[in-house]
DNA sequence: AAAAAAT
């Protein structure tokens, strides 16, 4: 198919048109918001948007419009920073410098959290000497600086349970192996006595002689990694959050990313690397950065990083590699699930650790509202029809709320995205089949609200803080309850409520027991049928069962363990619709949110374009958005919801 | 049997 009238320049240097664009679309039409990019106006959205497949090689410069529409001054030093040409290396390192200093602003600082949802959670500690927990952060020597950032910057009140119990302990120079539940913030818990750490250290790397004359090898004191790139991206803004104005070093190796900008970001010294496997073996050993001087070393996730395909690489980074062996350096592994024999593997890595569980180890939030509904494998895109319609219509969830779709494949994701758009639903996919700058776009869009489905496979399973979603989908439930715990845990962060439905059909049969342990863990109601399940083919599926059996434990013994709050009351959550209804009404979408990001530079249209059909689906997506069937409701989108039983819980509405 | 993670 040619598109010869279509001028090839058009798409590399998209062609701006003064004033605001008239067009609304579709979806959007009744609902009174402009997100990313509309306001560019672009005549090219959807009427003109060529037929060009995955498009990439045209669209590689017009794609990246506002990824930080929230970020005051940030698009500047971003535009600048994508235009090396003319660039001296000095004027480089100022941009670098600049890019570094710029202030993140908490983009959604009315999301905080609600700490009443975390009272008389349990709290197991369980080593020698345990550190005693704190109520607030003032007890906690953090220093002037970091002090200031958590309480002014970040807007952080008081610790969260994690953090109360971890921080102390991390402080004290332990070893640690925490359990969390989703959403309770993790991050913070090392973040903050790693950066308390680099500063008492007296040699922050900016002000060490030898990146003053820019050595080559970068010598970080703390280490963090992660299994995805999108998780150690938000790991690294989070961290250089917390480091405004301190003079502390962050800086990030992800893969998939050009390793250029991330070599020359680490010449000028790194104390704290945020990092994946992959990439960090990979500067290792073109010598650009030495782990012998790591005197922290954090895994995020660390289940998933110790499970079966990701432990070798970690063993070698964590000891072939001149990382200081343990009770030299101070190791703190975190997660939400911690299966007993990854435990076992994780000890090689930790010396005399105290054992930290806040909440059930791979137990799920109450806040979560958790339902599980019997569809065929045939019938689960009728269902999935139905609910999102039911949705919407009724606004339960708020008008803005965001929906993420798990399916099991890559392949699946892209063809459910692609028959999603064909019937009015705008969604995206993130998986591992695409190229990271669409993965972070897929996101982008997801976030800003754009395309408010995202079907993701488990790529997007772990750690990823998406504000406003309020419903997860199993579309596919996965293989593995630990997965599954993460995935409904995308929603119901900070103390907010959220809703997770899960598809089941007769090939999950093996996640069955697991399935309704959890549920039963957070005081959820498990339907019937699932019972008829359990005993068939699941008994011999004993890494499940024991995942789940000795939860909360430290598998060493139990026979030292302090309970600080044994009574394990549930705690009322109130299923209203304040989470994500009236109250995100109000502020989260309001002028304030979209306001910062309407003002940016926003998505310019091509990226518009080829992100409403998708990317990577090849010419129907692209030719769907140029018919107007993407975006487009259907004839038969008007919903009647006869027949259709509501799986819905009555308090939503 | 799938997904993720370096080029």
């Amino acid at each position: 198919m040619s598109y010869s009238y279509f001028p090839e320049t058009y798409a590399e240097k998209p062609v701006r048109q003064p004033g605001r664009s008239n067009y609304n679309p579709p979806h959007l039409r009744d609902e009174n918001i402009k997100p990313f990019g509309y306001q560019t106006g672009s005549s090219r959205t959807g009427s003109q948007a060529p037929n060009n497949g995955r498009g990439r090689g045209r669209y590689g410069g017009g794609g990246r419009g506002g990824g930080r529409g929230f970020v005051p001054g940030y698009n500047e030093v971003d535009r600048q920073f994508r235009e090396p040409y003319r660039r001296t290396r000095d004027q480089y390192d100022a941009l670098a410098e600049k890019l570094n200093e710029v202030e993140l602003v908490d983009e959604n600082p009315s999301m905080g959290i609600n700490f009443d949802a975390y009272e008389d959670i349990p709290v197991e500690t369980s080593g020698s000497d345990v550190p005693k927990p704190v109520n607030t952060f003032s007890e906690i020597d953090l220093g002037e600086a970091l002090n200031d950032n958590i309480r002014n910057r970040c807007k952080y009140v008081k610790p969260t349970p994690i953090q109360r119990h971890a921080i102390p302990v991390a402080l004290a120079g332990r070893d640690l192996m925490a359990c969390a539940q989703t959403g309770s913030g993790k991050t913070a818990a090392f973040c903050f006595p790693i950066i308390n750490g680099v500063l008492k250290s007296q040699s922050p790397a900016a002000s060490q002689p030898a990146f003053r004359r820019r050595e080559m090898t970068a010598h970080p004191l703390a280490l963090i990694l992660s299994p995805t790139r999108e998780l150690c991206c938000q790991i690294h803004e989070e961290a250089r959050k917390f480091c405004y104005q301190t003079g502390v070093r962050v800086a990030v190796a992800y893969g998939g990313a050009p390793i250029g900008s991330q070599l020359r970001s680490f010449e000028k010294g790194v104390d704290i690397l945020v990092a994946t496997p992959g990439r960090l073996t990979d500067v290792i050993e073109r010598s650009k950065v030495s782990l012998t001087r790591i005197k922290y070393l954090a895994l995020d996730e660390a289940d998933r990083m110790l499970d079966m395909g990701f432990e070798p690489q970690i063993r070698k980074i964590v000891q072939c590699l001149g990382m200081p062996p343990p009770g030299r350096r101070q190791t703190m592994l975190f997660s939400a699930t911690f299966p007993e024999q990854i435990q076992r593997l994780a000890s090689d890595f930790l010396s005399n650790y105290v054992f930290l569980s806040v909440g059930r180890v791979g137990s799920s939030t109450d806040l979560i509202l958790q339902k599980v509904v019997y569809v065929d494998d045939m019938e689960k895109q009728d269902y999935l029809r139905n609910l999102l319609h039911e949705q919407k219509a009724k606004g339960n969830l708020g008008k803005n709320a965001l929906t993420l779709v798990f399916v099991e494949t890559k392949r699946g994701a892209e063809s459910l995205k692609h028959w999603l758009c064909q019937i009015g639903f705008p969604a995206s996919t993130i998986h591992g089949d695409k190229v990271q700058f669409e993965r972070e776009r897929a996101l982008q869009l997801f976030k800003n609200g754009v395309t408010p489905i995202l079907v993701a496979t488990d790529v997007a399973s772990r750690g990823l803080d998406i504000p406003r979603v309020a419903h997860v989908i199993n579309f596919d439930l996965p293989k593995d309850i630990d997965s599954y715990v993460h995935r409904i845990g995308r929603t119901g962060r900070a103390g907010k409520s959220g809703l997770a439905t899960a598809f089941f059909s007769a090939k999950n049969a093996s996640i069955a027991k697991a399935l309704s342990e959890v549920m039963k863990e957070a005081h959820q109601e498990s339907p019937n049928w699932l019972a008829q399940y359990i005993d068939g083919s699941s008994c011999g599926d004993r890494r499940y069962r024991s995942s789940s059996r000795f939860g909360g434990r430290d598998y060493r013994s139990s026979t030292n363990s302090n309970s600080y709050s044994a009574d394990n009351n549930s705690y009322s959550t109130g299923y209203g619709a304040a989470d994500y209804g009236g109250e995100n009404g109000g502020s989260g979408y309001g002028s304030a949110d979209y306001g910062g990001a309407t003002g940016g530079s926003g998505y310019g249209s091509a990226d518009y374009g080829e992100a409403t059909g998708g990317s990577g689906y090849g010419s129907a997506d692209y030719g769907g958005a140029t018919g107007g069937v993407d975006y487009d409701p259907p004839a038969q989108a008007e919903y009647g919801g006869h027949g259709y039983e509501s799986i819905v819980a009555g308090g939503w509405e």
